[in-house]
DNA sequence: GTCGTTGCTGGTAGCGCTGTCAACGTTCCT
DNA sequence: AGGAACGTTGACAGCGCTACCAGCAACGAC
C-alpha cells in the first residue's frame, strides 16, 4: 500500500491530510492559523493529527517559511544568580507558546557577543533577547538591520534598539547610599567585583551620591576585575580596611560581596550594624535570614526575563507594545545591617521576622 | 548575471560553490568532512566560502540529512546553582563544536520529563542529556529506542540507559557521616528539602550510617517538600531541634541549608561547632568563607558538564568511550564546622586559611 | 439574473541542502 | 600491460513543509 510513510517511519503532514480528507496545504494551514478552516474541516485534521500522532517536522517548516520559531538569548553568564533568575522568567513565559530558547553566553565580552550575535542572525531568529545597552557598533548596527523584535534587559537607557526592560542601576545605588545616609552613616565604602557595565553604572551611582553629600574619597572605592564570589567580598573589605579610611557603612555591588563583608566582620569581631553598616544589592534569598539580616537593593529578576520573553512573543506576532520601554524599578529592603548608627556595639541579634521597612521607587533619570 | 543570491539577499552555497568552480555537492562536503577533498579544491572552496560571508543554512541541512545539530539537555531547575554549574560546563563543551545545545527544565517533574523527552526526540537530536536515573518506564522506553547517543548526569546507577556520569549520594551521605563520627559527634541529625530523588539517596546513605552506628532515631530527620532555601534551613533547623533528641551535629542535604541552619546557630547562640557541628553538601563556594568555615562534600559539577557533553559528542561522532560509566566521586572538605567536639562551647574564630583536610573517594557500591 | 465579494480550498513550485550512486582519473600490484 | 583499488568528483532526486496564486462555492447588492 503505496509510499504511506517516510523513511525514518515518521508521520508527515501528507497522511495526516490524506486521513482526514483533505490537502496537505489545507492540514498545514490548520496548524498555523485554525480559524481560516471552516469547522468541518477543523475537526477532521485535528483528530486525524491526534490519531496518528503527528509532529510537524521544524527544520522543513524553517526551510519551506523561511523564518524559524527560535527565540536568541544572550547573557553573561550562567553562574550568576542573577541570570538565572532572569533566565527561569524566559523561559517560564516562552513555554506553553511555540517557540524555543537557544541561549548563548558572552562570558561578558561584547566581541563574544557580537560573534555570537552574527551566528543567531543568519538562522533568521524569531526575536532576540539581548543583555544591556553596551554593544559594540558593529553588534548594534546588526540589531538595527535585524528583521526580528529585539529587546535589551537589565537596564534602561535612552536609546533602545528595539524594546527594553529593566532599571537604573546609577539611581539604584543612589538610593542605598540615600538610605544609608538616612540612618546616619556618612563614611560609605564601597566594594565591587567583575565590574560590568552594570556594576560600574552603580559604581557612578555611588559616586555622584557620595559626591552630593561632599563625603566622597577615592580612598573609599575598591574594586576588581576578578568575577564575584563571597570570599572576594571578604578580601575586598580587608582592602578597603588596610586604606585606612575610619568607614562606617559598606556599599556591596551585589549580595555575594555583602555575605562576604558580613563574614569577614564576623572574623576580625567588628559589629554589623553598630561599628559597620552593610548594603547589597540583588535581595537573593539569603539575605533576609543572615544574622544580623542583611539590607539590599531588590530587583525583580524573575519578572524581567518574564515580561521581557512575553513582550518578545507578542511583537512577534504582532501585538507591539504601546510602551516600549518598561522601568520595573527596584525597593531598597532595610534590614538590620544597615540601620541607625549607635555607639553600641553589640548587634541586636533578634528574631529575623522584624518587619521590613521598604523603599519602592521607578528608576528616573534626573 | 542570474538569479545569484536567493530571495532573501543570503548566499547559498551554490554560490559558493560557483565560485570555487566546484558543484555544489563538492562545496557541501567541505563543510562537512574537508578531508575528502583534494588540497586544492579545499582552499578554494575555504576562501570563497570566506569572500561570500557563507553561513550555512542548519534548516536546510537538518531536512535534507534528516537529522539536527541539537543536543537537548532535560534539567529539573534553572534555580539551583547545582544545575548553573553543570550547564556551564556543558555550554562550555559544546562552544567551538558544530552541537547547540536546547535546554528545558523539567521542574523536578518525571511527568514533565516524559513529555519534554517525546518533543525533543521527535525532532531527531543528535543527542540528550538527562538528570538522573529516575524516568517513568514511558520515558525509559523512548530512552531506549532512540537512535541518538545519551548521557545521564548528576548520579550513577546499576542499568545506564547508554552512557552514565556521576556519583553516588548515597556513598556520598555515608562518608559525611563517618566523617561526623570520627570527630566525635553522635548524635547526627538530617536536614532535607525538595527530597528529589537524589536528596533521598543522600537520606538513605544517612539512615544506613546512622544504623550501623545504631544511632538512628526518626526524630533526628526532618524533610519537607518545599524547594530548598536558606530560610528554610532556619526554619528546618528549628523544627529539629523542637522534637527535642539533643543533637550535637546536623547534616545538611544542601549548603544553602547548611548556611540557614549556621544562622539559625547564631541566631540562638548556639556554638558551632562547640555545641552543633555543621557539614553541608556541595561545596558551594561560600561555604569557605563562612564563619566558621563550614564542611561540606565536594562534588564536581562543572567537570560533570564538561564531561557530559564531550563524551556525548564523542559518541555522536562515533567515538564511543570505552567506559560508558564514569563515577566522578566526591570529597569531604573539613572544615571548622564539624571540627571535634569539644566541651569549650565558644567557636574558634581563626582565619579561614586554616588547611582544609580532605577525604577523597570515588562512590563504591559494596 | 448578473456581477462582485468573501471565505475556503487546492495545485504548483520551490526553500537550501545532502544521500546515494555512478563515473572518472590515478596509483599500485601482479 | 592489464586490472583492481582507491580517492575524488558530480548528477540526480528528494527531505517535509509552506508561499503564492488560482479556483470554486455561497452570498448579497443592484
Amino acid at each position: 500500500m503505496g509510499r504511506k510513510r517516510t523513511k525514518s517511519g515518521k508521520i508527515r503532514l501528507a497522511e495526516v491530510a490524506e486521513l482526514a480528507g483533505v490537502s496537505p496545504i489545507t492540514a498545514s494551514r490548520f496548524f498555523r492559523n485554525p480559524e481560516a478552516l471552516s469547522v468541518a474541516k477543523r475537526t477532521r485534521v485535528e483528530s486525524a493529527a491526534k490519531e496518528l500522532g503527528y509532529v510537524p517536522n521544524l527544520a522543513a517548516r524553517a526551510l519551506a517559511s523561511q523564518r524559524t520559531e527560535v527565540i536568541g538569548v544572550l547573557i553573561p553568564s550562567l553562574t550568576n544568580n542573577v541570570f538565572s533568575d532572569v533566565l527561569r522568567g524566559i523561559y517560564d513565559a516562552s513555554e506553553g507558546s511555540r517557540y524555543s530558547i537557544q541561549l548563548s553566553n558572552t562570558r561578558y565580552s561584547i566581541l563574544q557577543e557580537e560573534k555570537l550575535l552574527r551566528l543567531f542572525l543568519a538562522q533568521k531568529p524569531a526575536g532576540l533577547i539581548v543583555t544591556g545597552i553596551d554593544q559594540t557598533a558593529e553588534s548594534r548596527a546588526m540589531l538595527q538591520a535585524a528583521d526580528c523584535p529585539i529587546v535589551q534587559i537589565m537596564e534602561i537607557g535612552p536609546d533602545p534598539v528595539d524594546m527594553m526592560i529593566g532599571f537604573s542601576h546609577y539611581d539604584a545605588a543612589r538610593a542605598a547610599i540615600a538610605h544609608l545616609f538616612e540612618q546616619g552613616h556618612r563614611k560609605v565604602g564601597f566594594v565591587g567585583a567583575r565590574m560590568d557595565p552594570r556594576v560600574q553604572r552603580r559604581l557612578d551611582g555611588y559616586v555622584s551620591a557620595m559626591k552630593d553629600a561632599g563625603s566622597f574619597d577615592q580612598r573609599l572605592v575598591v574594586t576588581t576585575a576578578t568575577p564575584t564570589s563571597v570570599t572576594l567580598g571578604g578580601a575586598l573589605f580587608a582592602d578597603l580596611l588596610a586604606r585606612g579610611p575610619d568607614i562606617d557603612a559598606v556599599f556591596c555591588a551585589n549580595d555575594d560581596l555583602a555575605l562576604g563583608v558580613l563574614f569577614e566582620c564576623r572574623r576580625r569581631e567588628i559589629a554589623v550594624p553598630g561599628q559597620i553598616a552593610i548594603v547589597g544589592f540583588n535581595d537573593l534569598e539569603f539575605m533576609a535570614s543572615a544574622v544580623p539580616t542583611l539590607t539590599s537593593v531588590r530587583t525583580n529578576r524573575y519578572e524581567m526575563g518574564k515580561t521581557a520573553a512575553t513582550m518578545l512573543i507578542d511583537a512577534i506576532e504582532g501585538r507591539r507594545p504601546e510602551q516600549p520601554v518598561l522601568d520595573l524599578g527596584f525597593k531598597v529592603i532595610e534590614r538590620q545591617s544597615s540601620s541607625a548608627r549607635r555607639s553600641d556595639s553589640r548587634p541586636a541579634v533578634s528574631g529575623a521576622a522584624a518587619a521590613n521597612k521598604m523603599i519602592a521607587l521607578p528608576s528616573s533619570h534626573d
